[in-house]
DNA sequence: GCCACGATGTTGACAGTGCTTACATATCAG
DNA sequence: CTGATATGTAAGCACTGTCAACATCGTGGC
């Protein structure tokens, strides 16, 4: 409303001030719907129309933006790791992104990525790009393949476990220390013996 | 509306109706709707109240089968496995239960298990120390929590990937493959040449 | 400077959803 | 047979996503 008041009938850049407003709501937890984003951002409940062609579309633009924050996240004052326990780390920041922006993680990977045409496979694909250049560089002996789907399932598998309840940690850091220490294990197993 | 032919007003047992035509839409990849399984078992809307406290109510009791479900599948024909790749053979069986049936197991780990009082908590337990047990067995030399946290959420998070389409498998054959040799790389990487 | 026009936002409406409240029917104890 | 109780029903509320028709704005051709 202040929005229209102040900008009159057009708003300048609505697609932007839905996807912040939806994105606040996502962040804070509240239960995502197109008419409230719309009612939030101060705008008529068929408006954010004009700019996706319908919730999914909005979805996945969040979706997308979450990606690029998770490779943001990954790379921030970081090089590639060169020994398990950078690694590690990396796997730590992969999952504090899930466990800081929780609803958000669930949009990125909750349910089937049907993009055939959009910014977010390629933003998936860079974040998993990432992750494999990451691994083969540690373990240069081992098959890159196997061993990124490997990686990233581990710390993915995690996070979503930690998500979903079915571990508990009392604090971040609790579950962050877990999650580092659990990573460190698989990697240095020795069967049998 | 047969059976309500058949049996008259009462239907004899609907909560068992209920849970057996909601997991039948669900394994067709059917949308989930309170009252479509309603109309589908042939019953008034709200019928299902009598027997579920709410929608979530249905859901984690179809969960709870799941969990079970899933249960029988790890230990059907099966010890507990003594080397790597047995207990890679565990893990696969894992990812494939997730191919095999994927809208049910994004129900029972695609949202916060919030069940204080119920069966679900007990079946998800079973499946934890079923892997833990099976983990701790093969590499009895490190820490056995650790351990079995990380390989619960390897195969997890590869069950995960694969559902979101973030991976592609042409067969499930291929998709069990490549989850059998990423569990197995994983377990034997050994970091910088 | 004016004005039609396309892009943008609004109104109103429809079908579908979860859920509650008040009511109808069947079953079983006495 | 009768009435309490378990079970199913009908009506309705608040909400959702989506569509079609209309209103408004700002910009380019004259």
């Amino acid at each position: 409303m202040s929005a229209t008041a102040k900008r009159g009938y057009h708003h300048g850049d609505l697609r932007a001030a839905l996807l912040a407003t939806a994105m606040g709501m996502l962040e804070r937890g509240e239960p995502f719907s197109l008419r409230a984003v719309a009612r939030e951002t101060g705008v008529s409940a068929t408006a954010p129309y004009r700019h996706f062609a319908d919730r999914e579309a909005l979805e996945s633009a969040l979706a997308a933006q979450g990606l690029r924050d998770l490779l943001a996240d990954l790379t921030r004052n970081r090089e590639l790791p060169t020994t398990v326990s950078e690694l590690a780390e990396l796997g730590v920041t992969y999952v504090e992104f899930a466990l800081r922006r929780p609803a958000l993680f669930r949009l990125m990977f909750g349910s089937e990525c049907d993009d055939e045409n959009d910014e977010r496979v390629r933003a998936a694909a860079e974040v998993h790009e990432l992750l494999a250049a990451a691994v083969a560089g540690v373990f240069p002996d081992s098959d890159p393949i196997d061993l990124a789907l490997g990686g990233w399932g581990l710390v993915h598998g995690m996070a979503c476990l930690y998500l979903d309840g079915k571990l508990i940690g009392s604090s971040m850091d609790d579950v962050a220390a877990q999650a580092r220490s659990s990573f460190i294990a698989v990697f240095a197993a020795r069967p049998n013996g």
